[in-house]
Parts: structure tokens; sequence; C-alpha cells
DNA sequence: AAAATAACAGACCGATTGGTCTTAAAATAA
DNA sequence: TTATTTTAAGACCAATCGGTCTGTTATTTT
């Protein structure tokens, strides 16, 4: 039961927490959270949080899910303003680039990545959330890379589980050596690279800017 | 002062708090990592460490040290059995690999990359000693391939820093996916992936055994 | 052997951790 | 308006946190 004017929603407590937890999960990681960072961000003290959690796991996972949607989002917006396969192709490289550029939360990074590797040895739960966003995220990649096999514009030969795969762990891993270089030079290489590598290899008909690259 | 015999050198007890808190922290990060941990790992109590010690953080920059050397250890290990600079560049990916094959320490994964995820927004003096073992990561990758631009083996239009850098971070980003998904999948393929890279644009006589790559 | 030093145990400290529970106020339903 | 339910405060809890300090036991040095 929200309460709702005639056009706008407003927020709930409990979605309040959640948003404002995710930034500071992020940021720190689950175990150097505490919930009195949770109660000074939210002004509220512990018995206003526990009314609308059981214990700081259920907030920490709905954390999750609230940064993973975002995530999708993001995706889904850039994706819109893409027309064809190969646009929305470059435009998934963009979302990477986005993450450090223009974060989607405070703490910066991919929440997702963040996430696993907070999670990995400490929280088998969360970690467990991690891996699914993941797999989340390859299907993503791999159905645009079908639509543009579909579509004829991408080489139908390609490994897409394998590009995919590729693609994220490639952008990632340059996303995390640019957040402690604080410099974008690795992501810039990578997405040089990628680039690149898809208009030699998955596109049919490479685009003509591509071709030159060594500018450096 | 060690206590030594004729031939062999006994550990000390201060190096070996650092020794077995380095898989700690490399295990669950430096906030989950409690003094209690390190007493048990031990078999110490309080005042055993404390003598070593000043504080925690003095033990975990200790144990950053410790797992980083061993990093470097295990390339210069790796480099030995290599004679021509190609085959040491290939040997460089192995190491990569071998953090998950054969993990260098309890939590697997490459140590440095750990450590500058879980200080990024927590421990300055950490993330700048991850910081630091990254830069020095990529310089001894930038050294090698320097080598094989002398020896006449490599291109000598390659962008070295660039080169280096993206070898890292894509294989750094896989092995961080291999871990989550528990498969190593995504760093087979990215080995794949950047040793035909290597064999097609930095090689100057690709080895012939590379052509053939599409084998999914 | 005696004196000095280094190593370690373990009691102790205040602060903080995640979590519970009672109570009062606010919002909703009757 | 009254009864009921939801929301939040804040006292309270045991457990644990990182860290200090004293006393005892080993180990060296003299």
């Amino acid at each position: 039961m929200r309460p709702t004017g005639r056009f706008m929603t407003k927020i709930s407590t409990r979605d309040r927490i959640i948003q404002q937890s995710a930034a500071l999960f992020n940021t720190y990681g689950y175990h150097a959270c505490s919930l009195s960072h949770i109660m000074e961000a939210t002004q509220l003290k512990k018995g206003g949080i526990y009314n609308h959690f059981k214990n700081k796991d259920e907030i920490a996972i709905e954390a999750f899910n609230y940064n993973y949607q975002r995530v999708l989002d993001r995706f889904q917006q850039v994706l819109s303003t893409a027309n064809s396969p190969t646009e929305k192709l470059f435009s998934l490289i963009d979302v990477f680039v986005s993450f450090i550029d223009d974060p989607i939360v405070q703490g910066g990074g991919c929440p997702i990545f963040n996430t696993a590797m907070d999670a990995t040895n400490t929280h088998p739960g969360l970690k467990e959330k991690a891996k699914n966003g993941i797999k989340g995220l390859k299907r993503y990649v791999e159905i645009k890379l079908n639509e543009g096999i579909s579509a004829g514009e991408f080489k139908s030969d390609i490994d897409v589980k394998q590009t995919a795969a590729m693609m994220i762990s490639t952008l990632e891993g340059a996303i995390i050596m640019s957040r402690v270089e604080d410099n974008n030079n690795c992501l810039d290489f990578s997405v040089q690279y990628i680039k690149n590598h898809f208009n030699q290899n998955i596109l049919k008909e490479p685009l003509p800017d591509f071709s030159v690259l060594k500018t450096s």
C-alpha cells in the first residue's frame, strides 16, 4: 500500500533504506558497511530499520537487487536509442564505459562485479546473486549478438557465448584497472581494442572508421 | 637475528604471522579478517602477535608485500624456463592462468587485484600499495615486450604500454569472472583470444599453430 | 651462573558490532 | 471518534572488534 498522489508515487521508507544502503554496500562492501552507516545515511534508528527488514542480510540482498536493476535499466535505456544491431552492439560497450564516466551508484564501478569480488569468499548468498547477475548480463549480450546474426549484419559463424564472455570480462577488467589507477587509460584502450575486434571479426561489413586504429 | 642451522633457515614467528595472515587477508579482505582469525591461524594470543606488530594495519601491509612478492616470484620462475622473447610473452599469459589452476595463496585469484578491489574505497594505504603493485606488473610485461622488439621478434610499431595494460586487464577480468562462475571457461576464452591476437599483431612471424582458432 | 632481553599469555579496556524488545506516536480502519 | 495497526525511537543485550598492559616464561648475552 504505497501512498500515491495523482501522478506521482512517494517512495516508501523501505525503498529509501534499500536505495541508500545500496550506495553504502557498493562503496564499502558487506562487512565494512555497518548498521551505523545505514542509520546515519537514512537518518533512522535501529527500530526504524528493523521494522522493515529482519536483518542486515536482507538489506544487503535487496540492495543488490536494486543495483542490479539499475544496471539493467541503463542497458535498456542506452539500447533504446540504437537502431541497428551494429549500433546496439557498440552501445553495449558504451554502457560499460559509463560505469566509469557516470557511475550508476556511489562507490563506482560495476556493482555486480563489486559484489562478486566482495562476496566470493565471505558471503555465499550474495555471491550466488552476483553470479546470476553476471549470467544475466551475459545473456543480454548474447541476445544482441544473435539478433545481429539473424539480421544478417554479423557473421554467422561467430561463437556467441565466447564473444559475450570475452567482451564482459575484458571491459570489467578494464573498469577495475581504471578505478585503481584513477584514470581511464586502460578502459579507453580496451574499448578501442574491442570495437576494432568487432569491426574486423563480427561485422560482415566493417565500418570504414575503424580501419585506422594505431593513433598513439 | 634469525636462528639458522647449517643449511636451513627456520622461519621467524613474525614471518609466520605474515604468511598465515596473507592467506586470510586474501580470502576475506581487510575488514572481514579479524585478529581472532589471525590468532586462530597462528595459534598465538594477542600478546604474541602484538609483540611483532604495532597494529592490524601493519600486518595487512606486510601481508600484501608478501603476496606481491610471491606473484613476482612466480613470474620469475615461469620466465626462467622460457628462452625466446616469444616464449616469454606466452609464459606471461600462463602465469595469469596459473592464478586459477594453482592459486598463489588461499582465497584464490590474483592477490594484487583482490587487494585493489577490497581497499579501493575503504583503505587508502592498501589501495596505494595495490596500485603500485599493478604498476609493477605492467612494467614487467612492458619490459618483456620491449625485449621482444629489440630482439627483432616483435613488430616495432606496437604500443607497448597499451598492449601491456590490455593484456593484464583482460586476463584479470577473466580471472575474476572464472572465480565467480566457478569454471575456467572465460579464462580459457581470453587466453585463446590474447594468444591469437599476439600471434597476429605482435609477432613478426606468426606461429602456424594459431591460425586455426575457431574450434568451438 | 647471573643479568638482561625478547617472546608470549591472558586479563582487561572502551567502542562497536548485529540484533531484540518495549513503548510511544502516527497513520489507518472501523 | 474510536479502535487498530503500522512506524519508529531508543534502551538494552551478548558478542566481538582492535588494542594495551602486566606478568611469566624462554632465550640470549655477559
